[in-house]
DNA sequence: CGAGATCGTTAAAACGATTTTGTGCACCTG
DNA sequence: CAGGTGCACAAAATCGTTTTAACGATCTCG
């Protein structure tokens, strides 16, 4: 019965008329009840909703959108959705984004300026109702030339503080920091500091915080950072070249994923291990830090709670709420477990951790 | 000077009437102008695009998209983004889309079929020109019941060859079967296999080759599988149970992402080691693989022939070529690294790769 | 009891584009 | 020169909803 209703319209979907001729009310009735903006006296109600499941009717969302001018759509900018930080990002977002009937629009910048650019400007033709951007340098004069016309926006990651934006970061100075005393509290003096890439506020604070932390201990002249950039290979053979010097560090800090993956193919390669040659903090967190053996010490991100917030900051304005600017900072936790020893313990393998 | 221009019409975004007003033409002109479909005398189109430029004009893809009842965006429904596999897929479907001007929604079903219907009304109600579906279960009778009113969609990694559908799939069977016959002819005779969830088409396939490798070679009473559900720690536990009995699997086949990373955590906690003590081979490879020590052997799926087929697929539709459903299931390839031995070799702890 | 408030209802006007239809003009053609 | 043909353009219809404004009926209160 339901299904044999549908077919009324020559094939096409039916439409709120078809609804409102069928319930013999004015589609302006129909309206009311499905949204439920206006009351409607139940025996209408009971017919229009009788109607709505025989003709099986959908409300156009496009249509309800440009009368509204409201999509609940907002757009998602990301450099890399194949970085496990971004795809969590994203994944949370989404997730919290459905529970309040908001829909996103994922796009990828690919790291180039231009692309985001041009991204932005697709999702702004597109109406969407707010952003969520992870900027693909923290300048981000490219999009921002539309600023004028932009909805409400939230940058994550990167762009932290950047006026007119609210921005979301993990405090990665703090946490670069933390990561270099750890090791600097295990007796380590030679700690190679391996970025992907120098240009981005984010890893430049993590850069910030190691070299203070040097700095702090009276080695200030021991920073050493190597920038590998964003391809694996190309991140390990920078760390190789630095394994392979005479005055070998005793410790890695690898400041980005793709940094981590690097380093301990540059150390495997090498036939060396961890933590027995050289020590090894991972800056991001995973499962797999805990699948490697021994496992790895790391700094871990809070990215649930980024995106917790990120949603949090961008409703709020959604719903009109106004209010000055935020700057949220989120602490990250380190996890101190296997690949961090004082340097003292090289060459005596040990086994630790037997059930 | 075009800042100043923007501000036309309180503070409103600029309308085509806006445009064509200022460019002293009908909207009809200036739509033809910018969208090409009819020509337009010269003078005119410039004093058009003049218009544009001064107002800062973008066009409303809202409007257009109920007027040509086609919105260029497609959905995405997959089980889960945190899956690595997931990620890659919708990242390159994401820039294939993208060439061809056409953006996504992406929704998230969390593995449950209730939200995946949920989702799919939804994208329905959006207007989605295409629809690339990782159905969370191969029954599809949940979203099927809009099965009538659904655009051109298209099935990956599950529900293989449902009838109405363009599907495509993994060869999971031949990728089990080799892999299960590799590790037969390293002479294992007592392979575990391990997976995420057996209701799956997807898994059971695997299962499928699996049991048939080791029939054919004439152990069929040797297969054992087991199921360790969608968590890691789900596996972990499975597979902790089959290695702590006194018939302990000489190698370990781990079907799903996280069932590697199950086993090998189980592995670790038991202070085992592979290839040593049991062989281990994943399903599902990643740059993980080469970043363990010993590099992990394993079955890699064709995540970006996936892609890109499923594009194909699925733009091939949306410009009205008609034509069967296809059915395409591509190959997967057999990555031999180190995790996988003869089982005669326990206990001889060998070194090897060393540069 | 009558003015005004309240209520459910509907017709009509938006929303901002594209497409269809129609018109006037110039140019051919027989 | 009458009658077509083609062309660029504009006016109006259209897409499918929501919102506004108007309407009559009922209720309230002085």
């Amino acid at each position: 019965m339901n299904e044999s209703g549908r077919i009324g319209r020559g094939g096409k979907p039916p439409t709120i008329r078809d609804v409102a001729e069928l319930a013999s009310v004015a589609p302006a009735t129909v309206s009311n009840v499905l949204t439920g903006r206006r009351p409607v006296a139940e025996d209408r109600r009971q017919r229009v909703l009788a109607a709505v499941a025989q003709l099986g009717y959908r409300p156009n969302h496009l249509a309800a959108s440009l009368r509204r001018q409201e999509t609940r759509t907002i757009g998602i900018v990301i450099p890399d959705l194949t970085n496990p930080f971004f795809a969590a990002l994203v994944h949370r977002i989404e997730e919290l984004a459905a529970e309040s009937d908001y829909q996103i629009l994922l796009m990828s910048s690919n790291e180039d300026t231009e692309q985001e650019a041009h991204r932005v400007e697709v999702l702004l033709a597109r109406q969407t109702d707010g952003l969520i951007i992870a900027p693909a340098r923290d300048d981000v004069s490219a999009f921002a030339a539309s600023a004028a016309d932009l909805p409400p926006t939230v940058l994550v990651d990167r762009g932290f503080g950047l006026p007119g934006f609210d921005t979301i970061c993990a405090d990665n100075y703090d946490a670069a920091k933390r990561g270099c005393q750890h090791l600097l509290s295990l007796g380590h003096r030679d700690i190679v500091l391996v970025v992907s890439d120098s240009g981005l506020a984010n890893i430049s604070d993590r850069i910030a915080g190691y070299r203070d932390a040097l700095s702090e201990a009276g080695l200030a002249d021991r920073a050493r950072v190597v920038v590998g950039g964003f391809s694996v290979d190309g991140c390990r053979g920078a760390i190789e070249q630095e394994l392979r010097r005479a005055d070998r560090p005793t410790a890695i800090f690898s400041a980005a994923y793709i940094a981590t993956l690097g380093a301990i193919k540059a150390i495997r390669a090498l036939d060396l291990e961890f933590p027995d040659n050289v020590s090894l903090l991972s800056f991001d967190d995973s499962d797999w830090m805990t699948a490697l053996r021994p496992y790895v010490s790391a700094v871990a991100q809070p990215v649930e709670e980024m995106a917790a917030e990120a949603w949090r900051l961008l409703k709020q304005r959604l719903t009109g709420a106004g209010g000055d600017v935020a700057r949220v900072r989120l602490a990250c936790s380190l996890q101190v477990r296997e690949s961090t020893r004082p340097p003292s313990a090289a060459k005596a393998k040990r086994r630790i951790g037997s059930t």
